[in-house]
DNA sequence: GAAGCAAACGCCACACTGTGGCACTTTATG
DNA sequence: CATAAAGTGCCACAGTGTGGCGTTTGCTTC
């Protein structure tokens, strides 16, 4: 429960094992206040213009207890996304076995969606939208893609390292313009087809010329 | 010259041209002072464990001056690498013209590689290394890359936006990964075949399948 | 149930980054 | 030479993140 790794469960809201001790759970609730507090606070006042104090007053704690939870104001902003690839990463544990990569990472993005719950689905696209608009949020995001990305290179054995990873930089790379163009309206259910989409358009972008 | 944005030219130094004034020479001396300064104390020391005040006292210059010439500690560092881009996004507008896509992407990259002068070639290693190093630079830069990427996408006029901003992304990924297996030795005359070798395996590493 | 233990918390002080105000120096210009 | 403008230095401040240390709270054992 001390991970706090920018890889790792982040928070066990997915499996929802509730923690035995009156402790772990009472750290739990405020792990969560400080989450939901947080997208919304920073949604309604802007991720760069809210203080930190403004968070911590709300849910009255104090910056000790926060940054023993959090490693920055960024973490606890990025938490959806944080769980997202969490739960990727332990879906692509559980259905690695053989075919066409490219496959088996849309196939396990396709399962981590349905994974998720309602509450993340909430919260996920005020996240992105806080991401939109914040530089140094976007920044933060892409190092943590970055840091998914090794991971995910780590637990795969393939023929030639170089090729793995630039089939994991394409994926990644196609997710993020896919949320881009999910982001609009934000539509749970059309997530997966926009996926979908972006996945099949790979093969025709890279022979893309110029208009006639 | 009061640009100092993220895209757009940051220094003067690959096309030579010498400011009429005495006022702006002086003002880049400085700057380049603090740049190469920057790029060498950071490597001795690390960039995080090296306060910005150790720059500042080695070139004599205070705090206030410094963020008028860059808008981070991280964006004197990473000099060598937003130079780069903005003579690719030059060269780009010189010979944009018509065939697929990737091959234009590619061949503008090598033919930025070839307008870097020497000093360059010295600086943009050791600038690779802080930002292997360094969690933070590391962020700083793939948010670069991203403004410099939707920079491109709108210099660029195709059918399929979606397509476009695929191909852009696999392309600056690319690059990346060919950067990667660059660093280890940096010797400048291999970096053009590493990135076609990396081009090359494109196809196959879409492909991709588990080993037997 | 009481004593003891460990985890979590709150408070305080500090280092570092980045910004704004204002006076002072230097350079360009008439 | 005088004046305006650009550049600089100094000072003070807000915000983030860290470490020390005493105190509270929940857990454990008798």
């Amino acid at each position: 429960m001390r991970d706090l790794g920018v890889l790792g469960k982040v928070l066990t809201m997915t499996t929802s094992e509730q923690p035995a001790t009156l402790r772990e759970r009472k750290k739990l609730r405020t792990r969560q206040a400080l989450v939901d507090t947080a997208v919304t606070l920073f949604g309604e006042r802007g991720f760069d213009s809210t203080p930190l104090d403004a968070l911590l007053e709300q849910v009255e704690v104090s910056r000790r207890t926060f940054f023993r939870n959090f490693r920055s104001k960024e973490d606890v902003a990025l938490t959806a996304v944080k769980q997202l690839w969490d739960v990727y990463l332990e879906v692509l544990d559980g259905i690695k076995k053989s075919g066409p990569l490219a496959d088996v990472f849309l196939d396990a993005m396709l399962t981590t969606l349905e994974r998720m719950d309602e509450d993340w689905y909430r919260r996920f696209p005020l996240t992105l939208r806080l991401i939109a608009d914040s530089p140094a949020l976007d920044g933060y995001t892409l190092r943590h893609c970055a840091e998914v990305q090794a991971e995910i290179a780590r637990r795969l054995d393939v023929q030639s390292r170089l090729e793995l990873r630039l089939l994991i930089e394409f994926f990644v790379a196609t997710w993020r313009c896919t949320l881009d163009e999910w982001l609009p309206d934000c539509i749970p259910g059309e997530l997966p087809t926009l996926l979908r989409r972006s996945c099949s358009s790979v093969n025709s972008a890279l022979s893309l010329s110029f208009m006639a």
